[in-house]
DNA sequence: TTTAAATAGTTGACAATTCAAGTGAATATT
DNA sequence: AATATTCACTTGAATTGTCAACTATTTAAA
């Protein structure tokens, strides 16, 4: 009877007025599938994809990472990454190393041929963002981004 | 020089001062497989994983779709969506018919034990829902859920 | 009414991902 | 110091997803 319980009923997938548009997470896998496949179309014509893609972006901003540490960023299954990665290695797009203070951890960088590449897809991807964020003050931006955040760092505990 | 501009720069890419943790489709990227995770551990125990829990959600909320129907609201390639489909009609979760109407199209439906499992699985996934919005107040919700449709929408243009 | 074009889906070859089971290096325990 | 445990991957087998090519059905055009 009380007011809020029964509003927050249409967000119980559970419930039999359960609403698939109301619930967030179905927007946030469709709202990520487009963007990927947008993504796709900018990345194929340089023969790159959305796996490679992520972790090139990753060591273009932290300039060396371990296999984990991409891992992590990138939410992906270690044996997945580390196949990505020796992939991009034969595609001459990183290098790949043993640490030399942990001989553990396999240590990757981009190849200048890495950088270049990266910074030429940079330019397509540009549209994909102004697209989807078109209308959006910054501090709209900043107020989505922060609602993302927040979510995943629900989930995450 | 002017301010908006500025502002925005970090949130451009390709620019120097890109700062991926304020890139909302990084966040996007991460929350959708955080959540895809999360579910898996729920669906791994009744032997679903989330293909096929996104087809048969669908399927309880729709009663009965095409192939096509199903692959545009998961967002999904036609081969994809046809193998899972096969797929969970083997395991006998859903049923399968070409349409009275229109010989080309495929109709499918839950089966009873499809209907049965999508119930006991239900059961386990709101947890992660919950869990997600821990602290959230229904206007709250309702917010979150139309930034991330309008997103989508703008994309989708 | 043929023929052409568009739809809706299927199939097979190939690529990518994932699980399970390993390896080898570093830490912790006894 | 020897052994056990944990960590950070790596590998092979199996599953899943994707592209390209194809089939069958319906709709549109000539």
């Amino acid at each position: 009877m009380a007011g809020r319980s029964e509003k927050l009923e249409k967000y119980r997938p559970a419930s039999d007025n359960f609403e698939i548009d109301e619930f967030p997470f179905y927007w946030v896998a469709r709202l990520n599938s487009l963007y990927a496949m947008e993504m796709e179309k900018t990345l194929k014509p340089m023969n790159m994809d959305i796996s490679r893609w992520r972790v090139a972006m990753l060591l273009r901003i932290h300039g060396e990472l371990s296999i984990s540490d991409i891992a992590e960023h990138a939410l992906g299954k270690l044996p997945t990454i580390t196949k990505i990665v020796y992939r991009m290695r034969d595609e001459g797009l990183v290098d790949v190393n043993t640490s030399e203070t942990d001989g553990r951890v396999t240590v990757v960088t981009l190849t200048d041929q890495g950088h270049e590449n990266v910074e030429s897809v940079l330019e397509g991807t540009q549209s994909v963002f102004k697209k989807a964020f078109k209308g959006f003050t910054e501090p709209q931006i900043r107020k989505s981004n922060q609602l993302l955040r927040k979510l995943f760092d629900n989930l995450s505990d």
